[in-house]
DNA sequence: TATGAATGAGTGTTCATTCAT
DNA sequence: AATGAATGAACACTCATTCAT
């Protein structure tokens, strides 16, 4: 708003207030994971940046904005973790590194898929972003098998999107499992074994009925 | 009216006071579902109840007793809605009834499974829970396979533990995954298949890898 | 309601009613002087006497009654406990044997004062309760020297009202100072050297004791 | 309006926030004095001050935390009485001068003592302040005596510390006394004798003055 | 722009008291 | 008379948000 073309304050860089926003949504990312949404106070945020509450709210309209800004961006990130694991030639690989990669950031709690889900209901926006993630996470799948078969290196029977679905559900769960306590190895044999069933095996997702 | 001459007094019905603990207990967890457990007042369950907030403490110490011992019977429902569904001799079957239950509960919005795992790193009573309910599961899962491989009518070479394991994880990402906006005849194909997969085919889950 | 053969609970002895007054009347009067008056709850007493809190009721109208009598009672004590040391022909040993019980009880924590003290000046019952005992303790004291004065064991020339508001004071201000840390050896020594002081004539505080 | 070119703020007035709490210490102490702890709601304070009951907790953390600091100050406020009222020479005219000042207190009813007495058995801190408090007025009793034993205005056969217990009882009992009712008039007599006695020598109680 | 003091609605919890049984 | 479940009025404390400086 205003600052005609070099008002009170030239702010250095222009974009400067776009870095100013990336560093508070990553502490705040940081402090919701930590304490989670609802014990996590404006001035627990304000004071791991150094600055005062006031400030917040120059960049964010409210607590809600700032959670559903972080849960947003959690989103991208998600998709463009499975964006560059699945990735190469080795299909095996790219599920073993990207589950690592998720792995590693339960271990270092920087889990907000619970306060997430746990708000979305009462919260459209949370809402939104949660249901885009899942088209978006399964489209990027989808693209993913599809090219292995172009490449000929998946069977065409199987179906791209019934394996997507698969897979993100098996995500969601062995991750979840972790937090139940499911040790990092035993939920890396449970996702890498799941995922040898819906890729490698004989049969096509879609059809694996027999009876 | 009563008892003629025991102690000092008949405890009005006897089991009045678990009957009526049932009832918060019943009331409070419809409230948390709704409107999740941070946004539920005291008082919303009170007036839902009709009675005063007063008369909760009598019944409960705090509202984070009353969600933790919720959430300890939500635990056992799984566990209980687990070992019901999973009887009968024929498998798929069993695995259908168990989740068309399951995302009967999600669709009447019985969901405290989020709620709870957001609670959870903050609250060691609910960490408990899940952990516990984990484990509970995951035993009535390898016990029934167990069963089934004794009956001769599953492999003997698929390892029980994994598959549980990977049905609880499946479990948990289908529900997810509705929660994301799948519908339930997708959920419930997702869960089927991945099943099949597990518990069909040529290969145990625990020796899937060849390669 | 109930018991078959001797009506409602015959009671017992008449003036069961008085005796029961009198028991609940010790066991708060001692939870009081535990847990201060306004930290203790109708439901403390009710349990450390082993009834329930409706039956307090029966006796007293309200936990501010309840008070008031026990302080009405502690007034009583006190002046009792004053007319039954100060008696006997030793001066000194009767300010001896009363300074003794006193921080007797102090030592036992049955110290209401300072509560009483404190919800005097909103309390209008104890207010009177405080005031009129000053002037009774006085009385007992004045009666006492008076009688002192007429056996010949005092002089004349002490006034007694002057002797006797100097005690009381004394003997405030020594429980008070036993309150702030004062020993009980040190408390006993300031009193009787300055009853010495007051009664007996020529000593100066400081060499009271010719040991 | 302010400093030119420190930090990144003026911090407003710079000790705005010292007067801010010394004007909540106040008036918090005045309502206290009042109402009585107990009955004092931190609204009260709010009220009596104009501004909102989360003010007031940007200075305290807690109604406890209000009423320790208020009892320290009203402990260091009788401390300096004390110190200021007994200097100069005339040993009687400091008791006295010393007296009519804790009269007046009493009488404006700024009187928090025995609600500091009835809240230390139940609170460290206030406890504390309480045994300090009677320490630090010991002291600066036997300073003072002493003092005038090396002027040559006392008999050095007077033990001073002994006095000086014996002069904090009796102005603990007189204050006291007030509060059971005796009268102004009264009370100062009675401390006047008991001052005379304690350090005059000779004269009685009873006979201190020529009248 | 940043600050941080101030607001004020809200929330869990307590407890003296009542009353149906 | 006794019980103890229920009431309901408080009350301490919190925190997202605002706004004068």
């Amino acid at each position: 708003m205003g600052a005609p073309e070099d008002g009170p304050m030239p702010k250095v860089v222009a974009g400067y207030k776009e870095e100013a926003k990336r560093t508070i949504l990553q502490t705040a990312s940081e402090v919701f994971a930590e304490k989670g949404y609802r014990d996590t106070t404006m001035d627990d945020i304000a004071k791991r940046l150094g600055v005062s509450k006031g400030a917040l709210y120059q960049y964010f309209a409210s607590k809600d904005e700032l959670f559903q800004v972080i849960c947003g961006a959690a989103a991208l990130k998600l998709e463009d973790m499975l964006r560059s694991s699945f990735t190469g030639p080795v299909l095996r690989e790219a599920a073993e590194r990207y589950m690592n990669a998720e792995l590693d950031r339960v271990r270092r709690g920087q889990m907000l898929m619970f306060e997430a889900f746990a708000e979305a209901p009462r919260n459209p926006v949370i809402d939104r972003v949660v249901r885009e993630n899942y088209v978006a996470c399964r489209k990027v799948l989808v693209e993913f098998l599809e090219g292995l078969k172009e490449a000929g290196r998946m069977k065409k029977s199987v179906d791209s999107d019934s394996a997507a679905k698969f897979l993100i559900a098996l995500r969601h769960g062995v991750v979840t499992s972790v937090f139940q306590g499911l040790s990092r190895e035993e939920a890396l044999k449970v996702w890498l074994d799941g995922f040898d069933l819906a890729l490698s095996g004989a049969s096509s997702s879609g059809a694996s009925r027999k009876d």
